[in-house]
DNA sequence: GTTAGCACTCCCCTTAAATGAGTGCTAATA
DNA sequence: TATTAGCACTCATTTAAGGGGAGTGCTAAC
């Protein structure tokens, strides 16, 4: 069967109807609002061919018409009119541009919250990428050393290393002269064993625990940087009917909670994204359990410095697909305007 | 009327009845299963005197009888018997001694949801109190100085300066010199505006640029750290019917998400607490508007080093008392035999 | 002071009936 | 041949009624 100009609209005046109202939706609905002047009789005909092909279903016998899987991905893929979004809040709070990376990423989540009535989540720039800018050791105590990293975007890393021996003044800014002439430029990504066997060489004239120093600087460099996700609005899915019942709720909250699973998918989200940076998932298609019965859109943002996190909003499926995606497109174009251009 | 000893024990078996099972109690019930040897009428007639007095009541005429926040509170002051109770995953977690603190407290209050099949939260110790151990400064670019400090227990703090000119390797020295010698071993409740005026003073040979510099780190040292909060386990709440209905659900799930209530909460629990460091919040006893029908336990833990943070349960007002209190002393007195000792 | 007995209350569950939205099918129509 | 009117049918949802049961308060007897 062919899914005829015809079809196309009528399935189109389905889901819109849906997502408004959230009700199944019956062929009268559809003949009186619509401007094709057809009888109800004729979309009830209509409406069978498009079950038989998948795009819609009955929740029961003697109910209206949903949506199903396939046809919200045909709308969203072919029928949505991106809506022009701009999140005024969001303008003013990145002009303010915030010196604290944390408090910026809170308020986008909670202003998109609000702004959407949907979850949101948003994941930290994660820094892998961004090039080291400065290294420095200094001692705190006998038998601790302080090393602070910053990278490319002022993001700060600490950490405080253990060592047996004590090292002298001398020693320290040696090895700090050496740690920053070698791994000054580089991104985290491209530190790697060849480079600290070298850099071990080099400082072979002095002794042995400088070798365990910078192994531990190069551990500290890499340490699994646990991929910060700051989210808000979780107590929207209880405007969702649908999402609300205890059992998926309660699943969904854990989810949002416990924030693992929430970084595997926004990470897949990244790194999948195609060209526009806009990815949506709708209902099995996301790997998180607790989302079968939810869609995902997400985005990736840019800081400028080859920091990139991703931004996700998580609703019922039949959330506002053309009010979401037009604002997170418009997000992208605000940091883009305030960020990107400057690299 | 008097609070005699038989009605006491009726109080407490209607209590302990009620947090078991969740449903009135009857004076039938209480009859059969306690060791009084009365008829249910004379029960009836106890129960009618216990709820003139307000421990007890109806949920509606010819129900049983469930406790008021009064009987709640009575019970938990006087009547409670704290259950032996240790969490062996704690002690596992503690004696591993984690590294980075966050990872820590996340795990405390996964493991404690866990065991008590309650929300629970914990705020990260507060350095306001701890003392400064180095501070230092550092060039990171023409116009940005990083200032990283560390105060007891090793918990570090960065900020990036910005300065309007530039300061030479000489002029940072010294000032590094001049903040530790000065400022170490101080509080950072103790660092005060004359401290500061002396050592802008002892700068003053040099330039202006360094009184700049100085009024940064001096912010910077007090900047307002936002206590840190970790949840877990909110989902639990959807255990317990009285708490699970989508409106209080969504504002206490919201409490949760958002953290700066449950933060205040957590403040008032830390400085009020008296002797044990053990609280209860029965009801309306919270400040917290969205949980009037729950109940809070809150115990202050310390890691040493003058670290003092708070951890919190929340459930319903039928609560295991016994079995939370016991739980949270066990806490404290592990965190004691492995931190507090040495101080 | 304690207890047995009894009428009464009120929640809750089950069942039955009424309602109404919406469908599929058939036959008539343009 | 495509469209439409008409109609019987389905099924979720709401409303009402009735029975059961847990528990109470009160009274009178022990």
């Amino acid at each position: 069967m062919e899914l005829d100009e015809r079809k196309k609209k009528i399935l189109q005046a389905v889901i819109r109807n849906y997502l408004e109202t959230g009700e199944p939706v019956g062929s009268r609905t559809i003949s009186k609002y619509t401007d094709l002047n057809l009888s109800s009789a004729t979309i009830r005909n209509e409406m069978a061919d498009l079950e038989e092909m998948g795009y819609i279903f009955q929740p029961h016998t003697s109910a209206g018409r949903i949506p199903s899987d396939k046809g919200y991905r045909l709308y969203v893929d072919a029928m949505m009119e991106e809506k022009e979004r701009e999140v005024v809040e969001m303008r003013d709070m990145l002009v303010e541009r915030q010196d604290k990376m944390e408090t910026l990423l809170k308020q986008m989540a909670r202003v998109l919250a609000q702004n959407t009535q949907y979850a949101t989540m948003i994941s930290a720039p994660q820094t892998k990428r961004s090039k080291l800018k400065f290294i420095q050791l200094s001692r705190v105590d006998a038998g601790q050393i302080l090393a602070v990293i910053v990278v490319e975007g002022n993001v700060i890393k600490n950490n405080i290393l253990s060592v047996q021996e004590e090292l002298d003044d001398e020693t320290l800014l040696k090895l700090n002269i050496l740690l920053n002439t070698y791994l000054n430029g580089l991104s985290i990504d491209e530190i790697n064993l060849a480079m600290i066997a070298v850099m071990k060489q080099q400082a072979g004239i002095h002794s042995a625990i400088v070798s365990e120093v910078i192994d531990a600087v190069a551990e500290a460099i890499r340490a699994e940087e646990d991929l910060e996700i700051y989210t808000s609005g979780t107590n929207n899915i209880f405007r969702y009917p649908e999402l609300a019942d205890q059992q998926k709720a309660s699943e969904l909250i854990n989810t949002f909670e416990e924030k693992q699973l929430l970084g595997e998918l926004l990470q897949e989200a990244h790194t999948g994204s195609e060209e526009t940076g806009i990815q949506v998932y709708i209902g099995a298609e996301t790997q998180v359990q607790s989302m079968k019965d939810c869609s995902v859109v997400t985005a990736t943002y840019e800081l400028g410095g080859g920091m990139k996190g991703t931004i996700g909003i998580v609703g019922p499926k039949r959330m506002d697909y053309d009010k979401v995606v037009g604002t997170l497109r418009a997000i992208q174009t605000q940091l883009d305007e305030l960020y990107g251009k400057k690299g």
